[in-house]
DNA sequence: CCCCCTGCTGCACACGTTTGTATCATCCCA
DNA sequence: TGGGATGATACAAACGTGTGCAGCAGGGGG
């Protein structure tokens, strides 16, 4: 019923438990065939350390903490991914929460990462609660920020360049000839929100384009706030020619509304993306967006995390440049 | 530096540690204004107690592991989040770890889980290597597999009525009049892939259509593959009228290839999906498809772990049916 | 031949909890 | 007033590892 322990295995060897620990460890310290002959005992017990027996007297887990809004989101679950695959490399697992953007939630996470002693934290969120932050850096682990920035002690952040990205995208649809590009945002408060939009801001400024407020309407970063928001932009007198959307997603529901109306994209008007997602390359049409390195980001972030274990001093912030993809949904304006 | 230890707490309040241990339980034992004085001493001094120890010696981590063949695949990022939902309602963690349908990588998984004690097992993948499931029931867990299955000790499964599925989404194209209808299946060997196949043939047999198995063809289960599959059908002298994809992905791929051939969907052809993704009904036309319920066969798995934590027998394996939803992207055939 | 050094192994303790049992004070009742 | 029951607390052991240190055997050199 039990697991097989150090001491069952050290009792068929007819050595001390120390021993064996030392053999499986491949100790110096241990002649090298009675360490053989360990090693040969334990494997034919099926035996494996306890982690957590361990973790106890090492006082490390190998265990880091990925909070997420949630995994269901296609551009969280790549970076995840990124992240599993540097970790597992590396021998640490990866303990998942998601938080919803539910504030009470975000405490729950950190109060389980804290009890779970995890060794270091990594979160991946658009928006991150005031309250939150301070709780993660309460228990003294690093915490790695991937796209948003928090000025403060053990943390750390990858992110993009979410400014110079946004200005090429919509400088993109300036030199095609549009004047009237709308912006369609995240929910209110969210720190790449904002930072897009004043990509998209300064590149109406830099070509001596008017501002138009009335071209701002925000969605809730799904396809669905796309789809209503595309909708409030239509029906306006003057409607835009051009939107830039903040992610992929919210795009698709653009396409989707757009097409609703019976208009096409890109004759009618056109559209742009931000994230490059999977998908992108086969909407119809394909997206022209900014491609974000998901995978990479996650890895870039896990890898901080093990500088830290290691070196404790070593490079913290990372910005990384987003790269305009040119598909079909953008062309020159008709009217 | 070092985390607060219930000692620590015991010193603070005057008491031995058995006593803050059985005051922070709530246990009748300690006289209750005793037990808040040590509780507010407690949350005072940040005190959160050791997951390890506890494991250590409750014999429980109140840890899950999750295996999946890739975070980044839509439909297993849904069911993920269920799981994770009622884990965490329940005080489990989620240990996430990825396979990529790589078998020396299924059997490290196998011993990380191993070693790190997890409570129980989930697997999403449609397909679980051989040596896999023996290395997982050896260590006395249950393993609950979504969407596969495998007659075992300590297994059990979650999965969706494939076949009858699969035979209504093809039923569905033969009541529309359409004879010549292909399928575009996973890879070789996949059982879910096996299980639509038949399905797929059990509708072309009870409607007395011939099967024709040039009109066969196999993808990756993603996108490009769906593209790829649907370039063999067309160059084919006499094309399918129809086509029923293994997944949502696969026929997204496939809409793309139609249209860079020109034609439409589905006036030239129509196209079923499975799984129905979130982006199913942004797709453009809108995928007609077969409804999983993603997230509520997470659910499902992780509460049938639950169960077995506490009442040792249960209902132990779990068949869904799915649902199909007509959208636009089938129509009668043309010619 | 003795001593010291080296190479290997065992002993004991620590990590931070939970839990069974012993101890002790208090109170009630005989 | 003494004894037993009751309620509250402390003590000790256990969970399965890792590690510093002591011990012990054997070999080589003086």
């Amino acid at each position: 019923m039990a697991n097989v322990s150090i001491k069952d295995v050290a009792r068929a060897a007819r050595v001390s438990h120390p021993t064996v620990s030392r053999a499986l460890r491949h100790s110096s310290l241990v002649k090298p065939d009675t360490a053989e002959r360990i090693r040969s005992i334990a494997r034919r017990m099926g035996y494996r350390p306890s982690a957590v027996a361990r973790s106890l007297v090492t006082r490390r887990t190998k265990t880091i903490g990925v909070v997420v809004t949630t995994i269901a989101d296609p551009f969280i679950s790549e970076v995840v991914s990124g992240i599993e695959e540097v970790a597992n490399e590396n021998g640490y697992s990866v303990v998942l929460a998601n938080s919803n953007a539910d504030p009470e939630r975000e405490v729950q996470v950190a109060h389980s990462f804290h009890e779970r002693r995890v060794d270091g934290i990594l979160v991946t969120a658009s928006r991150v609660g005031a309250r939150y932050l301070p709780l993660l850096s309460e228990m003294k682990v690093p915490v790695v920020l991937i796209n948003s920035h928090h000025p403060a002690e053990f943390v750390y952040s990858v992110r993009i360049d979410n400014v110079t990205a946004s200005r090429a995208a919509t400088a993109h649809l300036i030199e095609l000839g549009h004047k009237r590009i709308a912006y369609i945002g995240d929910r209110f408060g969210f720190q790449s929100d904002t930072e897009r939009f004043s990509g998209y801001r300064e590149a109406l400024e830099r070509a001596d384009l008017p501002f138009l407020p009335q071209l701002v309407v925000h969605g809730d970063g799904k396809a669905e706030g796309g789809l209503h928001a595309i909708a409030t932009l239509m029906a306006m007198p003057d409607p835009p020619t051009a939107v830039f959307c903040y992610n992929d997603m919210c795009a698709i529901g653009a396409l989707s509304g757009i097409r609703q109306r019976g208009l096409r994209v890109p004759n009618d008007i056109s559209i742009v993306g931000f994230d490059d997602l999977l998908i992108a390359s086969y909407t119809h049409p394909p997206l022209t967006t900014v491609h974000q390195p998901k995978q990479q980001m996650g890895r870039a972030a896990m890898r901080i995390l093990l500088e830290l274990f290691s070196n404790a001093q070593s490079i913290t912030n990372i910005k990384m440049q987003g790269e305009l993809i040119v598909r079909e949904s953008t062309a020159p304006p008709t009217r």
